[in-house]
DNA sequence: AATGAATGAGTATTCATTCAT
DNA sequence: GATGAATGAATACTCATTCAT
């Protein structure tokens, strides 16, 4: 349904109806019907697939690295920022509607999807524990700060791709985002005397 | 309209109904219409609200706080991880709600929500440019450096205390989130091989 | 309640509100209903009203004239025509909402008012069954005559000064409507051969 | 529409409700909006349809009729008052609602029911040229004389079938009622001297 | 399987009416 | 008396969902 997570993706669930999406996909709307129960089922179906998609990126960027903790959080930071870049509002929408609907019914479906956030936290923090245990990142809960660094990247795909977008330019000639972040998260802005 | 902002932020523009905030405001439902001319009007006229005592709020902690940037910015984080705890789902129902809505009409408004986060980025970058200048902040763009620390609170907020809370566990005894917030973003996470 | 006259009749019952006619008026909503029990009461006061005048009027004109039948008729198209004139929507707004209204409750004020349009037909049917009488006009339902004699100058003054404007412009320099009238009603288009 | 048309000659277009209509008619509420795309819309179709109808109406009958004015018109008056005799209300319909309504939007479709009326006067005016060039009809206006004739016609209809069915009782025996209005309208009333 | 016309529950909005001041 | 803020019944309109073809 490529039809119908570009319209949601762009207007939003309530704001998509499914006349639009059969009419943009080129068939009948009760031919929607024939493969999703209702609206809602098709709109969890399609985040579930974005976020699954999502996932499979980060993972395989990841597994595509070196074995440092930096290599792999650089490797994910630009996987995804490559992959939001493509899939503008991605993280918006899933951020946005994942919440709401009067759920119950939805919940497991929700659920499934901030599983799959939590595997790519789990998947961040294993180098960092690595290197925790190393003695080459402070001591802290690894958990925590893969969920920061992931949220570092997420926020800057939403406010750069997302629907408003009003981050801030970036200095001409600098190096990409992803790599500031890296060099943020992992040695602070601020410019060390120079040892010795 | 204390009842509407709690029923908008909980449940969304789109899953509340107006019948529901009047009742739970204890009014008749024409009585909303006295005060705003819609239901676009009333929830646009919450969320500024909201969006304007953030950035009051915003405002007063960076003032208070003594001149360097590692204390601008933490009394930021701090003022701001508090105001979100106290209203939930603040920064979802900004980033959310901001985007779709036929607009058009709203788009003004929305442009001064998003005007007052540029401006508090500005108020951020500002020591930022400073401490650049002095040497003890590498070189760049400060602007974005101040979103990103900006977007470092929000996520964490958002995740924190969003309708969905995810966020993993702070390490029990472990300094508050502004702290770590600050800590990385101005040291970074590696622990440095002690200046020899 | 003049204001209440104005707006009825621009815009019509439906669509003029008690508040556009307070505010008109000079005086708040809720003093209508220390003069009027309701909307409605207020409406057909005002059209009760409207009727009287006119029937007023109608029987001044005939009775000021002399007592011949194309004198009298002649009077009373004159005025009211000129009635009409200062009085733009009259008869329009006479005829369009005397028949809505789920009535039942109002039946009797309408009845009222066709009984006005009913005294003015015996009116003008007087002098008629005199002529004919006499022999002068020809053998006809005298009331029958006079509604048709009614009819001609309301059918005018409705769609001369009525809110769509689209009679014939008059050939500048004719006779006067009224006389037109008059002249056909009695006399009819068609010219004599032969006046001996 | 046929449910729709008798509700809203029956009661006006403000106190039918589209509900009504579809109950009456047998539909659920909203395939109404599959045909018309307002309440509106719906309603000046149904005008539309109404004015067009009566226009053909009248085309077929002068067209069918002799070439003098007697009895084109004739078969004009007899074929309108057969004609609102099966369709009660139209006329009242026709003048009533077509000048309220915020218009504006509608304005065009109101122009084009009016144009209609005029394409009959300028059908009507024709043969009365004719007989003016000839001299068996005084010197006038001819629009003015054809629309006062369509002006008897209507009234008659009007008051006759309309709503408030006040018109009072033709003598039994009479001609018909076209035939009188006809009568009327080429000889007066007045009743020659005889020619002596 | 595919369709789209028909449906009606659900909702924003209006406005006559009330009533406390 | 005069007022206008509060009210909720009433209603146009939307759109997910169904189902006969």
């Amino acid at each position: 349904m490529v039809a119908a997570r570009e319209l949601f993706t762009l207007k939003g669930f309530h704001n998509t109806t499914l006349e639009e999406i059969a009419s943009h996909a080129g068939f009948g709307k009760g031919t929607i019907y024939n493969y999703f129960s209702s609206k809602e089922e098709l709109f969890y179906g399609i985040i579930d697939r974005l976020a699954e998609d999502t996932f499979t990126v980060a993972q395989a960027a990841v597994r595509a690295s070196g074995g440092n903790a930096r290599e792999q959080l650089a490797a994910y930071a630009d996987a995804m920022i490559s992959h939001a870049r493509e899939n503008a509002h991605l993280f918006n929408l899933i951020m946005r509607e994942t919440s709401y609907l009067n759920s119950e019914k939805y919940e497991s479906k929700i659920a499934e999807i901030h599983k799959r956030t939590q595997k790519i936290w789990v998947t961040l923090a294993r180098p960092i524990t690595r290197e925790i245990r190393a003695g080459t990142i402070g001591p802290s809960e690894p958990l925590w700060l893969a969920a920061m660094f992931d949220g570092m990247v997420r926020i800057y795909c939403m406010m750069k791709f997302g629907a408003i977008q009003q981050w801030p330019p970036e200095r001409s000639g600098a190096e990409n985002p992803g790599a500031m972040i890296v060099s943020i998260f992992f040695d602070g802005v601020t410019r060390r005397k120079r040892k010795v």
